[in-house]
DNA sequence: AACTAATCCAACCGCACCAGG
DNA sequence: CCCTGGTGCGGTTGGATTAGT
């Protein structure tokens, strides 16, 4: 694997590296040490350069090296970490031991990226993702949908096992991470109903469709805050007459106000007073905070944000606790009480009913949207939102 | 069985940082 | 303060392997 075999313009080799070289290497250092690996290879009698040896030995040879699959628990821990500090492998691998910060690079690009997007997160935000557009929206809902549904699911599992004392701060977690996508689906089912130029030709049965779901007496008592938003949105679309929808009483004022409210979601992410930080619901969060009690420095020194970090974490909230989102990863006794499966949203259900029977469903769940209602309820006052 | 596409991951590249002179 | 060598780090490459057709 790797490189083919080469010499550099010096006559070096280059490429992998062959059983006789580890051995070579192994022998040298661990009678002598590395000491400077710019003289290691002459010394060793390796035709290496020694930034070639010095990578062999931290990345492959070292004997505290880890080898296998990532645990479920190191695989959190790499995304936790990841939020909080961006790209930094090498501090995120001092917090897994015998991991190289080239395997956890590794594992992040190919399967942590792809597990967090497949839950409908951004893997360089840590947010619900933004990229689905008034085009691609509907496309995209099952995938949203998917990933509210599982956050919503490993909350009842873990609560119908009364597993919640060790696990509070994770829930409430990840509770919020499936309330903040059920605004994100709001707000693109809202894009859809309400954008005349949203590229569909379907925006009228879509309507009707979503309105099938949004007007059942289950849904309209649970959510109904919700439902005036969509009312809202009906009547800016010059629907006055509200044909479509109740609460036909509603006076201007209150519409504008909701509709200030709902803009207020979108508003911003970045003056946030009452933010929550992911070292509040980390367990590993938690010690370093009690690590930075002790001495203060160690915080700052070791979990800076990168500033080319979008995450920014300290100033972001709400990020959702990694969860087992790939189908495969499914808790045995999750699949029976899932109202809605990620494998058969993401692979089966294509049509838009599906999709808005599926968003009712979650809508319904009453333990599911009070913090929902609070949100767009205290929308009265300018209030920053991790909306992007 | 043969071919192609997708995935994995060791190794390389180039830049940044730091310490010593 | 500047220069230089050594090292660390993040991003990228590309051959091997695996999965799919």
């Amino acid at each position: 694997m790797g490189r083919t075999h080469c010499v550099d313009e010096n006559g070096l080799k280059k490429g992998p590296w062959t059983p006789e070289e580890d051995r070579i290497l192994i022998d040298y250092i661990e009678k002598r040490g590395h000491g400077s690996w710019r003289a290691l290879p002459k010394l060793a009698g390796l035709n290496r350069c020694g930034k070639s040896c010095r990578l062999r030995w931290t990345n492959y040879l070292r004997p505290d090296i880890k080898r296998g699959k990532f645990s479920e628990e190191e695989e959190q821990t790499i995304i936790y970490l990841h939020a909080v500090l961006g790209n930094k492998w090498s501090v995120i691998a001092t917090h897994l031991p015998g991991r190289t910060d080239n395997e956890i690079k590794n594992f992040w690009n190919t399967h942590l990226k792809k597990k967090l997007l497949q839950t409908g997160i951004d893997p360089v935000t840590h947010r619900p993702r933004t990229d689905l557009n008034n085009n691609n929206i509907l496309a995209n809902l099952p995938q949203l949908l998917a990933a509210a549904a599982t956050f919503s699911n490993l909350i009842m599992n873990n609560n119908n096992n009364n597993n919640t004392i060790p696990l509070d701060n994770a829930l409430k977690w990840q509770s919020d991470a499936a309330q903040f996508l059920k605004i994100q689906l709001l707000h693109n089912i809202l894009q859809v109903l309400g954008s005349p130029n949203n590229g569909s030709s379907s925006t009228a049965p879509i309507s009707m469709e979503a309105m099938n779901i949004l007007t059942r007496p289950t849904f309209l008592e649970n959510n109904s805050q919700l439902y005036e938003l969509l009312r809202m949105n009906s009547q800016l679309e010059g629907d006055s007459n509200n044909n479509n929808l109740p609460f036909p009483n509603m006076a201007p004022h209150e519409l504008t106000q909701l509709h200030s409210n709902f803009l207020n979601l979108e508003a911003s992410n970045s003056h946030q007073n009452d933010q929550l930080q992911l070292s509040d619901y980390h367990p590993l969060g938690q010690a370093m905070k009690e690590s930075s009690k002790i001495c203060p420095n160690n915080i700052n020194e070791h979990f800076t944000p990168s500033p080319s970090s979008s995450a920014n974490i300290t100033t972001s909230s709400k990020l959702p606790k990694v969860i087992p989102g790939s189908p495969d990863r499914q808790r045995p006794n999750s699949t029976a009480q899932n109202k809605i499966s990620p494998n058969d949203h993401i692979s089966n259900h294509s049509s838009t009913s599906t999709t808005f029977e599926a968003w009712g469903d979650l809508m319904d769940d009453e333990a599911s949207d009070s913090y929902l209602r609070e949100i767009i309820i205290d929308q009265a006052s300018p209030q920053s939102w991790p909306f992007a």
